[in-house]
DNA sequence: TCTGGGGTCCTAGGACCC
DNA sequence: TCTGGGGTCCTAGGACCC
């Protein structure tokens, strides 16, 4: 926790909706919901003349017909929304380097680092107050809600008081004095199933929880809950506002108009949503190992299935494939409501196929090859900007960095015994087994050098990419019987 | 006419490795 | 041959957020 309030919270109010009557006069001063508008959808968002009604987001767009019929229904026009939010995310930007987009309509600023700035309470209040009619401006009327303190918490909480169109600035001091009456609700992170819990063990406001122990806490709702509510209880918060975040996942899913039971068109879905997702991952320069299938029964179960390729792929027929195969794992025979597939594990270098085909990657399901750090690489070449997701790899690193190789996943033996590894010392592994992997995250050159018992010396190969700036995802097919020589062995650098 | 779509983080168990 | 602890990776599910 700080001692001055300069981390600052922006809200844009009933974002969707909003941007809609500023785009449609006839729908100013009017009741204005944005969702689905189908006999499934809900409301993502409710123009404050809705709330009159009852209207929530998150609640069946059915159910707001009923309580608001004279409303406006619209479905969303996402790409307007980008643009509107990139402007305000622009205009937070002039302020500090240190914006954290939470979403589209949401974002954290970090005033500190400008030593020259005055962070008193009615300092900070002046700047929030220009920064809100400079919103107004630049998003042609889309109003703010804006809080400061000395934390994300407080700074998140101030603006949430303070809506429609308002500002709270909460002094150094004041935070457990605001926080601890309010119910743990809200609390973010505390929803409906852990504020049940709450209430099991006594707690119903945040100044009970802060008085309630740490390990009845963690007892109740796990170690990483609960010790972070306890902390969170007492406004103890030093999250820093992170500027970048990388992306995790990417997916697509569907809710169907109605449920769906023919498996040739469930299959046909998988492919359409497979291809959206990989769209993406071209676009974005992402390709990921894990695939994930997620299948909700008509009656709402739902389930997930996921696998994870040997290397990371944005191929559409490999991903499309895994999916098809997740896909009928699960008995969809009643009827399927919704259908999604997601790939994660991302990496933000795209796996050169040079050596295999997607038919191969396909195979490759599994495990990742289990590292074998120190294995005879004659030469390794290229770091890649730091900039890139993959730091740079030391070719000695151990496990999970650097220099790889081992068996192909899909090439192993169930019982069998492990192949063997190398070792720092060791003069010569022994490969028994047959296809295999050379990885080198980070890596733009990569070059081993082969021996069998039966001819001696053998090839050296070299395995490089196209493109300076990508590392290698190398799959190379060794001939089994094949001995790998050591680094300190290795002859004169061969020429690539 | 029950319950969206895009995400993140956590947990727990099993496999496997050292 | 047995025992065991710690760590990572993978899978499935759940809570939560906007």
């Amino acid at each position: 926790m700080r001692s001055v309030p300069s981390i600052v919270h922006l809200d844009l109010d009933a974002f969707f909706a909003a941007v809609e009557q500023r785009d449609k006069p006839s729908l100013r001063g009017k009741p204005v919901i944005v969702g689905g508008v189908g006999t499934r959808g809900v409301v993502a968002t409710a123009s404050y003349e809705a709330r009159v009604f009852g209207v929530r987001s998150a609640m069946r767009t059915a159910e707001a017909r009923a309580r608001c019929p004279h409303a406006a229904y619209l479905t969303g026009r996402f790409a307007a929304y980008r643009i509107t939010s990139r402007a305000v995310m622009a205009v937070l930007r002039e302020i500090s380097p240190l914006v954290e987009p939470v979403s589209l309509d949401e974002a954290y600023v970090d005033l500190a680092g400008d030593a020259g700035r005055d962070l008193s309470a009615a300092g900070v209040e002046e700047l929030a107050a220009a920064l809100k009619e400079r919103v107004r401006e630049v998003t042609g009327g889309v109003t703010a809600s804006v809080g400061a303190g000395t934390s994300k918490l407080v700074a998140k909480i101030a603006s949430d008081l303070r809506k429609p169109d308002g500002l709270l600035v909460v002094e150094p001091g004041a935070e457990t004095d605001l926080l601890h009456p309010m119910p743990v609700g809200r609390i973010p992170g505390v929803g409906p199933a852990t504020a049940e819990r709450l209430r099991r063990i006594g707690v119903h406001t945040v100044g009970e929880l802060a008085r309630a122990g740490e390990p009845d806490l963690v007892a109740a709702l796990g170690q990483a809950h609960g010790h972070a509510l306890a902390r969170l209880a007492m406004a103890e918060d030093d999250r820093a506002v992170v500027p970048l975040r990388e992306s995790k996942s990417i997916s697509a899913e569907d809710t169907f108009e109605h449920d769906i039971v023919d498996p040739a068109l469930l299959s046909a879905i998988i492919d359409r949503l497979g291809t959206r997702v990989c769209e993406r991952l071209t676009r974005e320069r992402l390709s990921g190992r894990t695939v994930t299938v997620k299948i909700r029964l008509f009656d709402f179960t739902t389930y997930t299935r996921s696998a994870t390729l040997a290397g990371p792929t944005d191929d559409v027929r490999v991903v499309n494939r895994l999916a098809r195969r997740l896909l009928a794992e699960v008995d969809t025979s009643a009827g399927v409501r919704l259908l999604g597939v997601g790939v994660s594990g991302l990496a933000d270098w795209v796996q050169e196929d040079l050596f295999g085909s997607a038919a191969d990657v396909d195979l490759a399901v599994g495990p990742r090859p289990r590292a074998a750090a120190d294995v005879d690489l004659v030469e390794a070449v290229g770091r890649p900007p730091a900039a890139r997701r993959n730091p740079t790899a030391d070719v000695r690193a151990g496990p999970g960095h650097g220099a790889e190789a081992g068996p192909r996943s899909d090439q192993r033996v169930p019982g069998e015994p492990n192949p063997p590894r190398w070792s720092p010392g060791q003069d010569v592994m022994h490969t028994e087994f047959g296809p295999g992997w050379v990885w080198g995250a980070g890596l733009r050159r990569v070059t081993v050098r082969f021996e069998t018992a039966a001819t001696g010396p053998g090839p050296v190969r070299t395995f490089a990419t196209d493109d300076p700036d990508l590392a290698p995802y190398t799959p190379l097919t060794w001939d089994p019987g094949l001995r790998v020589s050591p680094k300190k062995a290795r002859p004169a650098s061969p020429a690539p």
